[in-house]
DNA sequence: AAGTGGTCTAGACCACGTG
DNA sequence: ACGTGGTCTAGACCACTTC
């Protein structure tokens, strides 16, 4: 029987937790993988059922698992790279366009800037991926986006011709460097435009533009990607509720 | 012993939480007051503590309840007043200013907005409360504030002297109307700041400003003010977290 | 029919805050 | 010392999905 790891003084339910989220983490679990039901946890770790069941319950809540009744648990696919996106609104959707697009301007190797270097917890200067990427929406650009990535984890993702990158990030990640993004945080700004980033956006320099920083992280907190985004102020919308 | 009312196919927990939730917003229970522990709870309706605990847990998640390991539970005092503030970060705290500081501009009886009628869910151009407020940081202004109201519910404001009105508006709502906010819904855009705002935030025209929509509501999800407010976007920043 | 999560019971002991 | 919430046990039955 699989003794609980960790801090004896921590409850066992937190214990199993950590226990569930480091095999994640690890890769021993992937995102789409059914977890043990809980009476498997339970007999497992020799634990009462309200107590796995508990510990499946944080990890819900967390956003790192997903139960469905009467099926099983489920790691849980992130699905954020539509977040940006999602902060938009859009003239009506299904017109003629093509929904949301993806155009990479550039890739090429590197000296991290300051902000990115923070992020990502590395040296200022040291070379990494630089990527910078527009995103339209029926045609219309919406976004321009400037990424950095260790180069360390994420060199395969050089040799990986860029028409080929598709619409989307995150799963290119995981494809070809066994890079999973768990979340992110975001930090949102607003600025005017400069001169470039207007013309790549089609508005005029000085008008209003949202900005975005993005510190992506996996399973176990590692800082794996920073971006800053700069979208047309006009299109953007954010709800929150607050209590 | 109460009975708990609502649909018999609900789960009890629910059932019991809707009873708690109802108290609470009909003012038989008011923010900063203890509500019965779990044993009371359970032994007064007739249920197993655990099932009590469960509704307790989803008011908690719900931000309705606040626990205090060893002390009770609490109707939770929303204090997000600060809540605009909270978005925008301040040059160093604590220095020769007065913090946060709150200047009515104007307050009279004035034809509803379509914007403002839409969120109170009552005709454009009725005639409702309208306020405008100026927000300072260390006696530099960083929000300008429209604020509409229900003139059934909040005739009362009208006969306060505006000097008294301190810095907070929702604990006046409560001291002299009864109305008591328990949430709020916010929408954020950015826009090029006109004339008027330009003047009034101390910066130039066309500059960007954040625009924040704020529709606030009571514990039964009546809505009781509506608001939007502009604010210096040098000096905004705001954190989410995505998954 | 079998297996899963969802609800519920009826207790136990522990950790924390207050008097 | 007492009452509170926090953790935990060892079951029960129900609702849902799949075979």
């Amino acid at each position: 029987m699989p003794q609980l790891k960790g801090d004896e003084r921590l409850p066992r339910y937190q214990r199993l937790a950590d226990v569930l989220r480091q095999e994640i983490s690890q890769g021993a679990r992937s995102p789409g993988d059914r977890v043990p039901s809980e009476n498997e946890l339970s007999e497992q770790y020799g634990l009462a059922p309200g107590t796995a069941r508990q510990a499946v319950a944080q990890l819900v809540a967390e956003g790192v698992l997903e139960r469905f009744h009467g099926k099983g648990t489920y790691v849980r696919k992130p699905s954020f790279d539509h977040a940006l996106l999602r902060f938009f609104r859009f003239r009506g959707l299904n017109r003629e366009g093509s929904g949301p697009q993806s155009r990479i301007l550039g890739r090429e190797i590197a000296h991290l800037p300051d902000a990115a270097a923070e992020g990502l917890q590395l040296e200022a200067g040291t070379p990494a991926i630089h990527m910078s990427r527009l995103r339209l929406f029926d045609d219309s650009p919406v976004l321009v986006e400037e990424i950095w990535l260790p180069l360390a984890l994420f060199r395969p993702l050089l040799e990986l011709p860029v028409e080929d990158f598709g619409p989307l990030l995150y799963p290119l990640y995981e494809d070809c460097c066994d890079q999973v993004i768990a979340y992110a945080d975001e930090e949102l700004t607003a600025e005017a435009a400069d001169q470039t980033t207007a013309e790549l956006l089609g508005i005029a320099p000085g008008a209003p533009v949202i900005v975005i920083e993005r510190l992506s992280h996996g399973f176990d907190d590692t800082a794996l990607e920073w971006r800053r985004s700069w979208g047309r102020a006009d299109q953007f919308h954010y709800h929150t509720r607050i209590r």
